[in-house]
DNA sequence: ACTGGCACTCGACTTACGGGAGTGCCAAAG
DNA sequence: CTTTGGCACTCCCGTAAGTCGAGTGCCAGT
């Protein structure tokens, strides 16, 4: 039976009590809280619909009705009307993100603001360094063997890690091989880099080939490897507002998932351009997150896409809201970063 | 009334079934677990002194015993028999550790295995920059009124921060300041770095002093102010064990604290050396942990200490094995440290 | 000083019982 | 065919009452 308007509005009634009362909501109260013309009756014909359809169901006979992960679903493809944020949001986005001095200091900032402003939980990933150009590579002497390699991406990120050499280098070989490095990579797209480093070891003179050879294979783990694994996490004490209802009785398993960087990497990790992604219940591939909903969107300068962010919280969640804040804070931080 | 020895082991009695069974431990139930060689009647008269005395408590009348903070204070203090690692764990530490790559890799690592051996909230401390010293500092032209200050400390922390230049500087100006700047501070202690950063800028030449000042101002904010505000966390899902008993029925307040950098730095990170700090729920001065116990102590290389590190966890928790732990695991770091 | 005995307390668990919100169904009206 | 009022039914929830048992405090006796 296909749902007449009527029936898509009693939904929408349905999951906005819902989500504002955190209780089952039945026929009278319906009436009640929203203009829809009919009678309790008429409304229990079309609940007793939905439910057949999926959208809705009873948590017990002769209880109100509660939003299934479909009717959530069915709600915010077609009957969220998208909210605008108010000025003070606005304001207070601003305001929030202006004073940040460093990348780090961003990221810090964007994860807090997106906590506080959704109450839930925040998730931002670092400027992924696959989407990004190097900006500049340093090799500083630590000891005779020892170097430490600091990649600077265009990102405003910096990774740093420990290279082991072979045998002692000298103060010039270092400089030459920091020379050589940069006229390679600087500039290149991360992803292009592997190809090129491997050229820097072949074009390597023989007696040094040994060093590079070590060099660049820290350069292609830093590059490669490691590449898109940080992220910044805030507001996990947002799981206890609401009791201990939502997440059906145990956080255990959601702070379980929240300290696995590879599972928030998957969850916000893969945006497609301009997209806000909405992950609802049981829609989430993670089992421990099947109770919770996520939504995540990409951001970066102008339209390029260099990372992911997003939030995550109960299926009861205030959908509209969360994806104005979360696009908005998306765009403020892309603004940011264009600014670098 | 002074206690004798055996009120003293009744004590421990309680304390270690307590926390064992997570269950008042009546009078009964102690003379059959524990060869006390004493009846329940006698326990019981015992068990009214230290009640008397503050250092248990009835839930309930008619219920058993638990013990209070001072309870478990007196139990750290004077009954509590260190335990030894097992070689199972010993080995699980060296294994876990050993394969960290850069200081990033050595926190992270550090801990997870924390979080994973006590089955708590871990916490650890970046290497404190203010007990660091400045191995090298490195610019890196952004663009010509922008540089990318990139400090390398001793304990192989890397931080970087963003200059922005009153004026052009070209590549000759750039390579001038880092000869300056390393001459003046590489090899010294950041708590000593504020007057040489001050000198820098009083050497240099009046033409170049708008330049350098901006410099020594970024300097001083990164090596001073943001010093000590590093640190990783892990284990929050532990938090859910031993259900909703602990922490008197609500995670909100010890995940609040959790997420206050600037709280777990004051809990972690007041080190003296070589001293296991206990603070047992009410020694807390943060009112969101007064249900709460915490374990931290000092790692560095050598005898020196450079940071801080220790568990979170509820008041009723295993006291011994936890310091042993935790001892154990600071230790394997700084040896970690020391080799680098 | 320790022990056995005993009355007492009080929380935890069961059972019983209305009250009430909400439903499903049906027959009548539009 | 849709909507509506009526009505019986279901089942959650809060309260009250009753039982059970672990644990205690106290006391008299060794």
């Amino acid at each position: 039976m296909p749902l007449d308007d009527r029936k898509l509005e009693v939904l929408r009634a349905i999951v906005e009590d819902y989500v504002a009362t955190q209780e089952p909501v039945g026929s009278k109260a319906l009436v009640e809280r929203h203009q829809l013309g009919v009678s309790p009756a008429t409304v229990r014909n079309d609940m007793a619909v939905l439910e057949e359809e999926g959208y809705i169901r009873q948590p017990h006979t002769s209880a109100g009705r509660v939003p299934t992960d479909a009717g959530y679903r069915l709600f915010v493809d077609r009957l969220s009307r998208i909210k605008a944020l108010s000025p003070a949001e606005r304001r207070a986005i601003e305001r929030f993100l202006a004073g940040a001095v460093d990348l780090d200091d961003v990221v810090h900032r964007t994860v807090r603001l997106l906590a506080q402003l959704t109450r839930q939980v925040a998730v931002v990933q670092y400027p992924s360094l696959s989407r990004s150009s190097v900006r500049h590579l340093e090799l500083v002497p630590i000891s005779t063997t020892r170097l430490m390699l600091v990649m600077i991406a265009d990102t405003g990120r910096v990774e740093q890690r420990l290279v082991e050499l072979p045998g002692p280098a000298d103060t010039d070989d270092v400089l030459d091989m920091r020379r050589q490095v940069n006229a390679k990579l600087a500039g290149e797209r991360l992803a292009d880099a592997p190809p090129l480093v491997q050229a820097l070891v072949d074009e390597c003179s023989p007696e040094k080939r040994n060093t590079m050879a070590c060099l660049a294979s820290v350069l292609l783990e830093t590059l490669v490897e490691r590449s898109d694994e940080r992220l910044a996490l805030a507001g996990t004490a947002n799981l206890t507002r609401g009791g201990v209802l939502d997440f059906q009785g145990s956080l255990r398993p959601v702070l379980e998932a929240l300290e696995e960087e590879v599972i928030l990497l998957k969850l916000i990790g893969e945006v497609e351009p301009s997209t806000t992604r909405v992950r609802i219940g049981d829609e989430n591939e993670i089992d421990n997150l099947r109770a919770a909903s996520v939504v995540s969107t990409g951001y970066g300068p102008g339209t390029t896409i260099v990372g992911g962010l997003g939030v995550l919280g109960p299926t009861r969640m205030d959908y509209p809201g969360t994806i104005a804040t979360v696009r908005a804070v998306a765009r403020y931080v892309g603004d940011l970063l264009a600014q670098n």
